[in-house]
DNA sequence: CTGAAAGCGCTTACAG
DNA sequence: CTGAAAGCGCTTACAG
């Protein structure tokens, strides 16, 4: 023993290669290699650092192999909220993906505040992720530039747009939104609402807003300013919203409200019911994301879907196939959502 | 330059430590101290040092300093899965906490599977995480004994047991579903059925099971089998089993229904109206979980409300606790859930 | 195919 | 308060 010649420092405590090493009767070089390189070591040295290896119930140092190799397998995610069932998809089918590539995931929310959103990718950098997804675009220019100054691979995810300066996963809000619309528009609608969760911060739900604007204006029409409600993504709201909408003298009131979510949709759908009117006799009214409640509640929400998980799964793939060298950079990937046309939204009734 | 009498070693080109030390004329460790014992430093050395690294945009290697210091400031979160909101309210309230702590957290989805969930968290413990919430009792024993074997602080969520030999935070989910039993039985009823989701892999659907048996056993009555239902968790299987339920003969069929969450139930209510029956009127029912729309829903539903973001919340902070070292073990919490008493669930017809 | 040893980027015990 | 240097647990360029 030369203990005492050398500084005292610890050590975790774990049992290390070395040890492994040891046991086996090898170089630590020779175990690295067994387990990173099988190729390169004899079957039978490879089948005793392994019996070695178990027998110690040896798990390696992953800073330890971070900082000699440079990789650490973590990627990470940032979204703005769990509480919302369309990210927690997302984050599921990525999750599964990587776990199954050996990735592990690192998760953020930023409730919907950027610096919160940056903060966190801060964080999941110097813990040395080798690629991220992150909600939409809208993020201070510190984290793309964070990101492409180091070189990490990453993805936009939800929103989609040929001419983002990002790699995008997801669908193209407005397009969705303008597609809505211009059903209600070929059913006769003339007066349009709107009731939105709030655009702060959400480029997502200006786009949504944008596509609506956009389909109205090639009609000649517009959303009158006391017929947009903007709120909480609530049933409450939702439920007030209509409300509100139908104080208005019956024939100038709106007859197609166009919902930024189902959730909005089916809390007025309920104030509907309450008042005694219904649709689409009284009103046409649509969603959007297709929650499984909306095809069996009465009347049928007519909504749009998006496969949420299936976003989460490209987005992993994309990454990963960066990070194994397979292309330069992450390709955009459009989902399109699908348009259910049931019983809420119907023909204007002629006045 | 000496450069050649070394070995080639890439580096990872990002800037280091000790490139903040030379433009700021100190010596590594004061670097280091300036960040993490501030106090050590001198004022004016600690601000030449941050600028330094501001200048520099030194963002320190988190595995370098991981090995070195042993501590990783990564927390780890194994649940069944995303798709329920459940799960991902806990998450979220867990992810929030952590991230004000400075720790960032792995997620893991075992969907149901327990060998997943042990492989996600051996990959985690190679990552170094400080601590682990799983969910769940239901998990190789591997699991925990890794967990106890390198001494990190866990809990598990959701259960909650005084007689777990592990730290819990989350409700008795026997003692819950006794209690909504208990309930139906101070209301009239006699002939109980339930529908549920699958217990397979998961003791906290077990723990129900249990419940309803003993509330049940403790008044002289039983669950006939062909009045469990045991499927998907899904509007479709809840439908389905109400229909099913509803074939037998009026007055053997059961009058109170007990659903193993809010889904199922109204599933079966929206079953139920199809059919032309209605409750209370026709048959009594409960939920659990008490989402949403389970209270704007005709008939409300009568259910029982979990705060489940408190959930990761507590648990976030006991692990953080053993962590600083404030306690030697993380302590279980009992969560209470709250019984909504609403129009689904109301007395027995008398027959 | 295998090993000796340098190096990854930090922290920290020790000395001053 | 500050620095020189050892050490954390791996990987890998180099040599054989």
């Amino acid at each position: 023993m030369v203990a005492g010649s050398k500084r005292a420092r610890g050590g975790s405590g774990r049992v290390k290669l070395e040890e492994v090493a040891r046991k086996a009767n090898v170089s630590t070089a020779t175990v690295s290699r067994a387990f990173n390189e099988p190729d390169k070591v004899s079957e039978e040295v490879r089948q005793r650092v392994k019996d070695a290896a178990r027998a110690l119930n040896w798990i390696p140092n992953a800073a330890g192999r971070a900082l000699a190799s440079r990789r650490t397998h973590i990627a990470g995610a940032i979204i703005p909220t769990l509480d919302d069932e369309i990210f927690a998809h997302q984050i599921g089918g990525m999750q599964t993906v990587f776990s199954e590539r050996g990735f592990t995931l690192f998760l953020g929310c930023s409730n919907y505040d950027p610096d919160e959103g940056l903060r966190q990718a801060e964080a999941m950098l110097a813990r040395g992720v080798e690629a991220l997804a992150v909600v939409g675009e809208n993020h201070p220019p510190e984290l793309f530039d964070a990101l492409n100054s180091r070189g990490i691979p990453y993805v936009v995810t939800y929103s989609y747009s040929k001419l983002s300066p990002h790699p995008c996963i997801g669908f193209d809000n407005r397009a969705a939104f303008s597609r809505m619309t211009e059903h209600l528009l070929a059913l006769g609608h003339r007066r349009f609402a709107a009731i939105f969760q709030p655009d702060t911060n959400n480029d997502r739900v200006k786009e949504r807003l944008r596509g609506i604007g956009e389909a109205l204006t090639a009609a000649g029409l517009e959303i009158a300013a006391q017929d947009l409600m903007m709120g909480p993504s609530t049933l409450e709201f939702g439920a007030s919203s209509l409300a509100r909408l139908m104080t208005q003298a019956i024939d100038a009131r709106p007859t197609a409200i166009v919902c930024g979510n189902d959730n909005l949709a089916l809390g007025a759908l309920m104030a509907a019911r309450e008042l005694g009117l219904d649709a689409p006799g009284d009103f046409s009214i649509t969603g959007f994301d297709d929650l499984a409640i909306s095809s069996r509640l009465s009347p049928r929400l007519t909504t749009m879907k998006v496969d949420n998980q299936q976003i989460g799964v490209l987005a992993a793939n994309e990454l990963l196939a960066v990070i194994a060298g397979r292309q330069e950079r992450a390709q955009s990937r459009e989902v399109v959502p699908d348009l259910k046309i049931r019983e809420s939204a119907g023909a204007a009734r002629s006045r």
